[in-house]
DNA sequence: AGATGAACCTAACGTTTGTTTGACAGATGG
DNA sequence: CCATCTGTCAAACAAACGTTAGGTTCATCT
């Protein structure tokens, strides 16, 4: 039986510098899973890049697969966080404010906020099956918020969609997703172009023109 | 030495059922390529497909690399095919019009003419790197076609771009490229619906109303 | 001082990888 | 009818994989 009413917790909380170690081991496997995708990676290439044996991993982590599907959980949270902050910074702002500020919210998660959510992008699709089944549902989460975005905005009449809500939403991501395959950050152009020319060639079908103003 | 002067040629043309049966090969590798990601394809689970045992694929094929390098080019080689023909067709018409056609045929080319294309987008990204260095030239071909048509168009006045054409460019690939993770042309859209769809976000900004004329 | 336990190492586990080998069956050709 | 060529197989190869086990170091706590 476990003692109770201790005056210290029975499992103290983990020790900050252990959890440092920890960080540092999961960025440098999102780190590879995302340029060498999962199959690509090996335990002893993350072990080297951390400064240790393969088999010391092991005392921070349960196994390879559990670094994915942590990565992967921690990328969505990133993501989700953004989107919020981007739909509270424009409540009350009109359709074409609110949609380029998710579009640079999203990118934002994906070039600015370390290397989670971007391997989301590239190692979600081929990870092994059970990771998969277990991240679907925090993705789809995801997923709901920009669909119930768009067609809140296409219900009011302030964006046009195609087809389907969802046949937009995929695509609107598609080209967002695929751009961590081709744009640096760090290159010519920033962040802020990027999202601004995906913004543009997106939403130019608006029939409203540019509004600036707010619509309380 | 070699001998010459041969009546029938040194090295007889391959036998039209040895072919044929390498074809096979390389289709059920694609699939797997295109569906299981390139290192989580094992030639064992590439022979199981055909029917063979693992040793026997070298029969037909010099190595894993190889296979992946001769389907790689095969993609490019069909989309490089529909990108022609669309030019063809659709010469004289308006700037809509032939951006829609090369739409259609880029999207014809990953979901209609076998997985070779579709492998192309998903397997490259983590290929093996000498395989990589040889494609890319070849890659490189088939982008600089689209680059010298919507500079064309954007010359012209016919479409209006982003910052740069590149940009422009990559992003509406992304949009084309990334539909083969959701998008299925057994589903209930066909791919001519999701070629409008792209069409109508990516060009409804062009300043020239929907054209159907043909601009001589 | 002695004990504790986390952090890291080396070494090896069993499995799977891509690839090679040698033998065997059937067709082909002179 | 014999020789050759082809395609396939079982078997084995070395290398690399993820993972486990046991030993060593060292700061911390009693």
């Amino acid at each position: 039986m476990a003692r109770a009413l201790d005056i210290r917790s029975d499992l103290p909380p983990p020790r900050p510098a252990a959890e440092l170690v920890r960080q540092h081991i999961l960025d440098e496997a999102a780190h590879l899973f995302l340029t060498e995708g999962y199959n690509g990676t090996t335990l002893r290439r993350i072990a080297a890049a951390v400064g240790m044996k393969a088999g010391s991993i092991y005392h921070h982590v349960a196994s390879k697969d559990d670094m994915l599907e942590e990565i992967l959980v921690r990328g969505i949270e990133v993501m989700v966080h953004s989107f919020h902050h981007a739909a509270e910074t424009t409540s009350g702002a009109g359709a074409r404010t609110r949609l380029a500020a998710h579009i640079r919210a999203h990118l934002g998660s994906l070039f600015e906020h370390g290397p989670y959510t971007a391997t989301h992008v590239t190692a979600f699709p081929y990870a092994p099956a059970g990771v998969r089944e277990r991240i679907v549902p925090i993705r789809d989460g995801y997923e709901a918020l920009w669909t119930e975005l768009l067609a809140g905005l296409a219900a009011a009449g302030e964006i046009e969609c195609g087809p389907s809500v969802q046949m937009t939403r995929l695509i609107l991501m598609g080209s967002m997703n695929s751009s961590i395959e081709w744009f640096d950050p760090r290159g010519d152009r920033s962040v802020d172009q990027l999202a601004d020319a995906i913004t543009w060639q997106f939403c130019s079908a608006v029939g409203a023109a540019p509004d600036e103003g707010d619509t309380p």
